[in-house]
DNA sequence: GCATATCAATACGTTTGCGTCTCGGATCGT
DNA sequence: ACGATCCGAGACGCAAACGTATTGATATGC
């Protein structure tokens, strides 16, 4: 999966094998020098040094530079992150919160802005986050925002995608455009709150009649 | 202003006088540049080839690669982009489609995901962008929004940075990050009316009873 | 007219980093 | 035991690009 099988039919498992850990080992020291630096920061020199490893091992897994970074964004996945809050609104509120701490603490958030230029060039490397990365998180929400239309706490024909859009749009934008000052914990609730209130279940009267 | 004043005080202006449009085509060919390859692919040759001066031109304006992008991309500033709609509502959605448009034709557009990641290693090119580009588009909004407060349109204890974000975060989260597919020229009306719809001017009742 | 500074073009030294290769040693199957 | 492959370390060739220096021409002030 990470790297290129080379048997070629013949001679199958001759010699030493490769040593799973580090591919783990690879991956991991690509996303902390991805994280602090960016992608042309990022050398396969420093991969190799901080994994412990020589560049002939890494070379043995990915054929360049470009597909390294693009696997290792990939093997960011999602992780678990169980929100088991009581309500919709709690839910979303810590859904939220989760997006403000992680921007600068985790490893992800780290290496997300350093994607929006570097995905610029690279069509398949921000194909890839997306998929693995910011789909999964992006269904947590749907899943959440689903349950709200459910339980009458929101508009029956709401679009969901477009909920998500107003609830993590200004979260995202606080944390990676206009982050000074860094927004505090009281954010997500804030936001939360006040969407909530716009895609309530009420009649859309100012619709009918628009200016 | 733009590169070193060179007349250490004795010998004032001698010889042959610096040509004032190469400044601008110095910087201009700098937007350029950066707008379609970004930071790292911006190379002195390219700016100069573009420019059609010498390298030795624009080393004698700027210091190094650095100071030109920095300069270049304060030099932006703020476009004219009069918004003259009748209503408070209008203006916001002229202002909002503005930037969905902006940010796919327009040289500021292009330059800004670029910039969010050379920001995070260049804190002043970061800085100068915030102050020349974002802040004055944002006090647009500002300005706005207060005639909302003020026709008793938006809560009088509006937090307006607050309103801003709510409004420009989605735009720009769409724009930005989840810009696949394209987000059409009826999604700023959409964000609008709901924004508007919970800053509205009601009693929070929902503040009193949170969980 | 002459010194001085600018201009475009370009050669130059230096640094950096990619990707390859070599080396001695380690680890597997047979 | 033996050959094959992997391992870390690092030398190597190559290309790109920064910033400087040079060259011949041009424009300005005195």
């Amino acid at each position: 999966m990470t790297g290129t099988a080379q048997c070629p039919g013949g001679s199958r498992q001759l010699g030493r094998p490769r040593d799973p850990k580090l591919d783990a080992a690879i991956l991991d020291a690509t996303l902390r020098v991805l994280a602090d630096g960016g992608y042309t920061a990022l050398t396969m020199e420093a991969v190799a040094a901080l994994a412990g490893v020589g560049k002939a091992t890494i070379y043995r897994r990915f054929p360049g530079k470009e597909q390294l970074v693009v696997e290792a964004v990939a093997s960011l996945g999602e992780p678990p992150e169980p929100v088991r809050g009581a309500g919709v609104r709690d839910e979303l509120v810590a859904l939220l919160e989760a997006i403000r701490r992680k921007s600068d603490s985790s490893l992800a958030g780290k290496i997300f802005p350093r994607l929006l230029s570097a995905g610029a060039d690279n069509p398949e490397l921000m194909r890839r986050y997306r998929e693995q990365v910011l789909d999964p998180r992006r269904a947590r929400f749907v899943a959440v925002l689903q349950r709200g239309v459910d339980e009458r706490l929101l508009r029956a024909d709401l679009d969901l995608g477009y909920a998500v859009d107003l609830l993590v749009g200004p979260m995202a934008y606080r944390n990676l455009i206009r982050n000074d000052p860094r927004p505090g914990p009281e954010l997500a609730a804030r936001i939360v709150d006040d969407i909530l209130l716009a895609l309530a279940p009420r009649p859309a009267h100012h619709l009918l009649e628009q200016s």
